[in-house]
RNA sequence: GCUGGUGUGGCUCAGGGGUAGAGCAGCGCACUCGUAAUGCGCAGGUCGUCGGUUCGAAUCCGACCACCAGCUCCA
């Protein structure tokens, strides 16, 4: 017999050969119908996979990451073997299970268009319904080179000439159709039950604009239908959320074709920036931070000294002033360094933290403009903390505490990477080590959970980067903490120590929004355009019914402006609704109607966006109550 | 930057070799209205830009620009 050791630490005993799908149905029926793939001591298999010895066993379902990229890359291959039966010529190149679905790559003589997309889900289908075990067998090098270069599969010929010396080769086969895989797959293609083919778009081989571009088909499943409707409603919300859309709609700001990448901002818009920008400031004066602001255009010779010359310079706009060459920041940091610069420092200052809102200038590739989300010019909310070394673990904390605080304010979660040294960097490997360490430690030290992105870091020091989640489970990169010994190096940074010598103090780079105009693209999104009242670029607009309450309305409105909110008045000659319905449009938080009776009471009727009509009260106890919400930063 | 697609009034979109149309928004008039669209009227466009084909181009062709979906890259 074999023991099986369970993710529980159960212990049970099988006659040797046992598959696992046998186990997991005497485990339970429903594990029995819903496992996908196993993993023994650590190792992913199929569930034909026979138990030979004592191992420790863990089931995987759709709910689990590894059932769901099986499942996934599964309807990839079945995919593959549709677009094979419709089109033989076409040859496979990859086709790896992705966040919410799968895609395959496929080198074809003509361009899928959406009526192929719709001939190939039906092909899908049908291979569901013939239910297709999938099998898998392992070949010896020379076996699998034969059966690929036979087929023709010149991309799958490479890749098998590419695997190390002691990988073991496998393909697996559902009916007629074989793909070189490593696995492991679900138990057959009648599993797949929902399924939809999203979109077709170019992609090279290998990522690489060098070699062939290739066809990818994207695509998503689920165990499911109703999985997959949920799925496909969440893709028409995004849309529906889309910054780009409501940015015009609330009129918050434009981009033009006279400035690809360089938004406008309106006077809305403005609001919204000049709310954010406020909150920022007072929070970072509460926690020792100074506001600095320095020259977007500074001499060339800056940026050979700092590095961005060599490693940064194909993202760079110059200029030229008297016949001496600029540049256009991309960052800030040399600007803050030469602040730090501009006069001596003892340890006791230390540590000094610098902020700036500081506007850089990026050149990115004109196809991935996008929005506020990705653009040419963007305001960073940065600063340089310069300090001792003793002090990096507490900076560091001190840094993720407030990015923490931040998140909260506006009610996102958020994930934590640590990014380590890229290829393109400078500095000695034990500068990288120590630094590395130090955030890692900072971590640890806060008890964050975090994932670790080899080579991801940027080109003068490791980095902390936060990825806030969205009301959607999407998420974006936002702030970021570095750890710099490298700038203090080359721009010769000193403090004078307690000995009365020179010392070299140590930097944090670090961003909490990251990009102001992302930041806005993103809050537009997750809030739908429906802003938290302490943010909304109008808080309260007041709805005279016809013209004789319009001076009633200018008194609740001058009320209302005495406390600093953002009010307007509608005194148009058009019905309630009509008012009603382009203040809802404009996502304006409260509408306040007002008639005969509020204006002999002095009241008004509140109509809350979301809450809609609140009934009548006090404009007094209105007051207070928006002021309230205003002060608590009230989310919803 | 690369691949594919799109470009018609402020917005959404129809039309399509004979010289432009709707709805919404805007403006005017009437209605004076109680929680998501009152009615009538008016005005608004060198059909992305430049070039070509043609008797004639918004329509066909080419180049460029911008946008969209991806690839690659990042705040």
């Amino acid at each position: 017999m074999v023991k099986v050791t369970l993710k529980d630490d159960s212990v049970r005993e099988y006659e040797p050969g046992t598959p696992l799908n046998r186990i997991a149905q005497d485990i339970s029926p429903r594990l029995g119908r819903e496992a996908l793939v196993a993993a023994v001591d650590g190792r992913l298999v199929d569930l034909s996979y026979p138990l030979h010895r004592d191992a420790a066993v863990e089931f995987y379902t759709f709910e689990d990451e590894p059932g769901r990229d099986a499942f996934r890359h599964s309807a990839a291959h079945v995919m593959a073997q549709a677009v094979k039966r419709l089109y033989p010529d076409v040859k496979l190149a990859i086709g790896p299970a992705i966040a919410e679905g799968f895609y395959y790559d496929f080198d074809a003589e003509k361009p899928f268009t959406p009526a192929d997309l719709e001939k190939i889900e039906r092909e899908m289908q049908a291979i569901v319904k013939e239910d297709l075990p999938f099998k898998r067998v392992e070949v010896s090098r020379e076996e699998a080179l034969e059966r690929f270069s036979a087929a023709g599969e010149k991309y799958k010929v490479e890749l098998i000439n590419e695997l190390p010396e002691d990988a073991v080769i496998s393909y697996y086969q559902q009916g007629e159709f074989v793909d070189l895989c490593a696995g492991p797959h679900i138990p057959s293609t009648g599993r797949l039950k929902a399924f939809k083919l999203t979109s077709v778009a170019g992609a090279y081989w290998r990522g690489d604009e060098r070699n062939k571009m290739l066809q990818r088909i994207y695509g998503t499943a689920f165990p499911k239908k109703s999985q997959l409707e949920e799925y496909l409603f969440r893709i028409e919300e995004a849309k529906r959320r889309d910054h780009r859309k409501l940015g015009v709609e609330l009129d918050l700001f434009s981009i033009q074709e006279e400035g690809p990448g360089f938004p406008f901002f309106h006077p809305k818009g403005m609001v919204l920036r000049n709310q954010l920008e406020q909150f920022w400031r007072e929070e970072h004066y509460k926690r020792g931070y100074q506001e600095i602001r320095t020259p977007i255009i500074l001499n060339r010779s800056l940026w050979e000294r700092s590095g961005h010359w060599e490693h940064y310079r194909e993202n760079m706009y110059f200029t030229r002033i008297d016949d001496v060459e600029y540049a256009i920041k991309p960052m800030n940091c040399p600007g803050g360094i030469l602040v730090y610069k501009s006069r001596l420092h003892s340890y006791r200052e230390l540590p000094i933290r610098l902020a700036e809102l500081g506007l850089v200038h990026r050149h990115e590739l004109s196809g991935v403009l996008h929005g506020l989300m990705r653009v040419r010019c963007f305001t960073q909310d940065d600063a340089h903390i310069f300090m001792l070394p003793s002090q990096i673990r507490e900076e560091i904390i001190g840094v993720i505490d407030l990015v923490d605080y931040f998140y909260g304010i506006f009610g996102f979660n958020y994930k934590v990477e640590l990014s380590t040294r890229p290829e393109k960097s400078m500095g000695s490997d034990e500068i990288w080590e120590i630094a590395t360490t130090a955030l890692e430690e900072a971590l640890k030290a806060r008890g964050m959970k975090y994932k670790v992105n080899e080579g991801d870091g940027a080109f003068y020091g490791p980095k902390i980067d936060f990825h806030l989640e969205d009301c959607l489970g999407r998420t974006w990169q936002c702030g970021t903490i570095q750890l710099d010994f490298l700038m203090p190096e080359k721009f010769d940074l000193t403090y004078v120590g307690e000995d009365g010598q020179k010392h070299r103090p140590v930097m944090i780079h670090r961003v909490v929004f990251g990009s102001i105009e992302r930041f806005i693209g993103i809050l537009t999104e997750h809030f739908a355009g429906a802003f938290p009242t302490w943010l909304a670029p109008v808080q309260v607009r007041v709805l005279p019914i016809a013209d004789r309450h319009a001076s009633y309305a200018r008194q609740v409105v001058e009320r209302l402006e005495k406390e600093n909110i953002r009010v307007e008045l509608d005194a148009r000659n058009e019905k309630v609704n009509y008012k009603i319905r382009e203040a809802q449009a404009q996502k304006i938080p409260y509408m306040l109607v007002v008639g005969d009776r509020e204006a002999r009471e002095g009241t008004v009727a509140v109509r809350q966006r979301s809450r809609g009509d609140e009934g009548t009260q006090p404009l007094e106890e209105f007051v207070a109550r928006i002021l309230e919400e205003i002060r608590t930063k009230a989310i919803g």
